[in-house]
RNA sequence: GCCCAAGUGGCGGAAUGGUAGACGCAGGGGAUUCAAAAUCCCCCGCCAGCAAUGGUGUGUGGGUUCGACUCCCACCUUGGGCACCA
């Protein structure tokens, strides 16, 4: 008897796959496409555990649907621009380029051995001069369509780095390397108009049925959609007026102050003669640019002195106050605070001892605001205290739509909708992205550069001894010629965000060598991806770029329209974790163990070197720090790739965190083992040997291919291994007659192949199956072989079960209802008297109602 | 702070509104072995009971239903995102 060796099988297998060619991608007009992709991963060096469950799902996904008959395109690249090659380059002097190649190159060695059936010939990186110059192509071609502008926005800015932060670069307010307290700052920015799809990009989402719904919902709410309208407040100084963008102008009877934001235009006007105002607003552009750190931060507020007149009680006046909580970013900038129906006005009311008075009430009440602001739903009645707009006891939502109404009537403000969704500020101050092809021009201005002049590639005489970009002071890669009037000119130094190269890989694979962004005749084949998968924490940012990037790809001429929704279902998976095995010394400080240094015990943990006892900390996100990180390298050569695919797939839903645990790799190790020996041992019958229940293995089989296909179509690839145990546990158990066995195995291995495709391989050129498993077609289900003639149907007494009955699986519902009632512990419950009722779901249950 | 999601045995989890705990891990018992490893078989939510069986049980508290892990409301805890991490 031999032992499973995947050390020798799956190398063995690769080159076969290899050799076949079956993984390239080929437009095949005559077979339906499916297009399966992964979110490319960042290069850092190493591939993660999270890596192999990411891939391996594509993977399972690829190779089924490759069996199920369609032409699979399963490609790979590198999303390799980004800031930790910089932050190398700064450390060590190495080139970013030299860094990140080297990377892809180490990664790419560790991906082969997991056997994933990817076309490798489609392979690119972002940093790739042909891919970020074709995308430079598209920025002009964008500008051409007024898809991109400029203007000012704020950024963090290290004072003594003298550079752009990014947001996880600013610590508790300071810079992470200087430790200044960083400041913002305004710059001109590149922006993408994505608000003028704000509308669209919304309603589209109805559309995108094979979507996660959390996913909608967190896109819908980032775009967030407001009625509202623009309030006019005239100032009592003759200045002028304010205009406040409001969702809530039913409860004016209660507002009692104006709030602009520090960097609205009028407190800027005010801070020249105001130093006190100066040094608040000062105070609030030290705080970092992200909206968490502005709602997370102590709501404070500066009053102008200046007052305005109240649009609905004009001998009633309003001051105004600059707030640290205003967004200069959304609506206007400037807001008016209802304390009573808004609890964040509230907090600031009463700090302030400004007044506080109710619009409403709930109805048959009249309790004021204390310190609970009330804000009920929106679609709740409430009822309006002496509204102007004359109503009384209505939902908000009507409240609102009655009084923009009113308003608009007395030309006092006008309604209009809102959206929350920015747009997209792609200018970065760093050396290791795509170049924005544009020159700045004394005579001309700001000009975009020839095409035929890209790509306008990154220079290699770079130094990183400056902080800030190395574009910035390199003394000859600015100097160029005007592209207009040719006289002497000079390059933007900003690169494109990343999101930008991210935005569009998928279109590009289907084309990867193309001399434009793509090639109409196979992204009319290839587009749109069938099916896509990665994390959740993309759910709003990349996803809905790339939503944008299509639409205006498609406006350029670079996709179809049917394109512009490019993700035709999307799956988000969940993380691998890892226990944390650390020990806490008295002053709180832990030290951190690798799980090669301890033993498990019942759950608990303990040193090898010294058999102390530690601490377990179950489940948490894996990080180098912590030493719990899996190395996948590790795993294959203890286990093999099939182990490791069968794991990271067999323990959770996909959609959840799957925990990564030394017994649960060895348990899928040991049950690879046993399909292996079970192989074995059926392949030593006597061809002819008879048998007994051949029907019963086989209804087993049948019921099996439907379930696995049913989980592989589904995502439920845990319950799929399930189903995969139990029949092994069937086959293995099985009498039946040698045939009936082989057929039983073939078709395991085949349910097995999209996840362990190397067994599953070897399993079937034992058994004597002709080509490769991976090119056999899927098997079948034959529905009239799975069903059983009888069923076994439990009976409830008031929903609780007491007893069950096995009858014929058509038998009608009036027979079923007589022999449940016949039953011993349903007459011993009715004890003499009639059931109140009797309710029977034929082939599931049987309830009576006492 | 705001938006989204998830909570089921010792652990990971299964369950079109219809027998809660499939399958796996850990644990216990047994077979095989000189012994061990490997392999195979059986048991395994909690409480009471020798057992038959009964009670109880899906984060907490309410509700809808003949019947709720599943639907509704409120709360608690954990995780993801918050526009320059990718």
């Amino acid at each position: 008897m031999s032992r499973y060796t995947p050390a020798d099988i799956e190398p063995k297998w690769q080159e076969a796959w290899d050799k076949a060619g079956i993984f390239h991608a080929k437009r095949d007009l005559n077979k339906p496409k499916y297009y399966v992709l992964e979110m490319f991963p960042y290069p850092s060096g190493r591939i993660h555990i999270g890596h192999v469950r990411n891939y391996t799902m594509g993977d399972v996904i690829a190779r089924y649907k490759a069996s199920c008959g369609f032409s699979v395109l399963h490609p790979m690249g590198w999303d390799a621009f980004g800031m930790p090659a910089e932050n190398a380059a700064m450390k060590t002097g190495v080139h970013p380029a030299e860094y990140t190649y080297g990377n892809i190159a180490e990664m790419k060695e560790q991906m082969r051995p997991m056997g994933w059936s990817l076309d490798w010939s489609r392979e690119f990186a972002t940093c790739d001069p042909e891919y970020y110059g074709q995308q430079q192509s598209m920025f002009i071609d964008f500008l051409s369509k007024g898809l991109v502008y400029r203007k000012e926005a704020v950024v963090n800015w290290d004072p003594v780095d003298m550079t752009v932060l990014a947001n996880e670069q600013v610590i508790d307010g300071c810079g992470w390397r200087s430790g200044a307290a960083v400041e913002r700052r305004e710059l001109t920015q590149w922006f993408f108009k994505i608000s003028d799809f704000s509308e669209e990009l919304l309603e589209a989402l109805d559309g995108l049925e094979d979507w996660p719904e959390k996913v909608r919902l967190m896109q819908a709410n980032w775009i967030g959609k407001s009625r509202g309208i623009d309030i006019r407040f005239e100032r009592r100084d003759g200045g002028g007026e304010i205009i406040c963008y409001s969702t809530r102008p039913d409860t004016m009877r209660g507002a009692s102050f104006i709030a602009i934001s520090p960097d609205h235009p009028l407190s800027k006007e005010l801070e020249a003669a105001n130093h006190d105002l100066a040094a608040f607003n000062a105070e609030c552009r030290k705080m970092g640019t992200s909206e968490e750190a502005m709602e997370k931060a102590e709501k404070r507020g500066f009053d102008t002195g200046l007052t305005v007149k109240h649009p609905v009680y004009p001998d009633h006046d309003l001051p105004v106050w600059v707030g640290n909580f205003v967004l200069m970013d959304y609506g206007t900038g400037a807001v008016f605070g209802c304390p009573a129906h808004d609890q964040r006005d509230l907090d600031f009311a009463r700090k302030y001892d400004l007044p506080v008075e109710n619009a409403f009430y709930m109805p048959g009440t009249s309790n004021d605001v204390a310190d609970e602001a009330l804000v009920p739903a929106k679609t709740e009645t409430v009822a309006y205290i002496d509204h102007f707009a004359g109503i009384g006891e209505v939902s908000s939502t009507e409240g609102v739509e009655a009084t923009i109404d009113w308003f608009e009537a007395r030309d006092l403000g006008q309604g209009k909708v809102q959206y929350r969704l920015r747009d997209w500020g792609l200018s970065r101050q760093r050396f290791w992205g795509a170049p924005i092809p544009v020159v700045h021009c004394d005579a001309c201005g700001v000009v975009p550069e020839k095409k035929e002049n890209l790509p306008i590639e990154l220079p290699m005489d770079v130094s990183f001894d400056k902080p800030g970009n190395p574009l910035d002071h390199h003394p000859t890669w600015r100097d160029c010629a005007c592209p207009n009037c040719g006289k002497p000119a000079s390059r933007e130094t900003d690169t494109m965000d990343t999101f930008v190269d991210s935005s569009w890989y998928f279109a590009r694979f289907t084309a990867p060598r193309a001399e434009t962004p793509t090639d109409a005749a196979e992204v009319d084949y290839w587009m749109n991806v069938d099916q896509y998968i990665g994390g959740i924490e993309h759910a709003i940012l990349h996803l809905l770029y790339s939503r944008f990037f299509a639409r205006a790809m498609h406006i350029c001429g670079h996709l179809p329209k049917s394109a512009i929704e490019p993700f035709d279902a999307l799956f988000t998976q969940g993380m691998v974790t890892h226990a944390i095995f650390q020990t806490t010394a008295q002053d709180g400080r832990k030290t951190f163990y690798y799980p090669e240094e301890v033993e498990l015990r019942e759950g608990r943990g303990f040193l090898i070197k010294d058999g102390s006892e530690i601490e377990v900390i179950p489940s948490a996100k894996m990080s180098k720090s912590k030493n719990n990180v899996v190395d996948p390298v590790k795993i294959i050569e203890t286990f093999g790739a099939d182990t490791a695919r069968w794991f990271v797939l067999s323990d959770s839903p996909p959609e959840r965190d799957v925990e990564w645990t030394a017994s649960g790799a060895e348990a899928s190790f040991k049950f690879l083992g046993r399909v292996w020996n079970l192989c074995d041992k059926i392949g030593a019958m006597e061809s002819d040997a008879k048998g007994t229940g051949d029907t019963d293995l086989l209804r087993a089989m049948h019921k099996t291919i439907h379930d696995v296909t049913m989980g592989v179509e589904s995502f439920g690839f845990n319950a799929a291994i399930a189903k995969i145990y139990a029949f092994t546990n069937t086959l293995a158990k099985s009498k039946a007659s040698a045939g009936a066995q082989r057929e039983a195995v073939m078709v395991l291995a085949q349910l097995m192949s999209p996840f362990t495709p190397h067994l599953a391989e070897d399993i079937w050129a034992h058994q004597g199956g002709s080509g490769l498993i991976a090119e056999a077609p899927w098997p079948r289900a034959d529905e009239a072989m799975m069903a059983d003639d009888n069923v076994t149907l439990p009976i409830q007494i008031n929903g609780k079960r007491r007893a069950e009955i096995s009858v014929p699986k058509d038998m009608s519902r009036e027979e079923v209802e007589k022999i449940a009632l016949s039953d011993q512990a349903v007459q011993k419950a009715l004890a003499g008297a009639s059931p109140k009722k009797v309710i029977v779901v034929p082939g599931r249950i049987v309830n009576v109602v006492i």
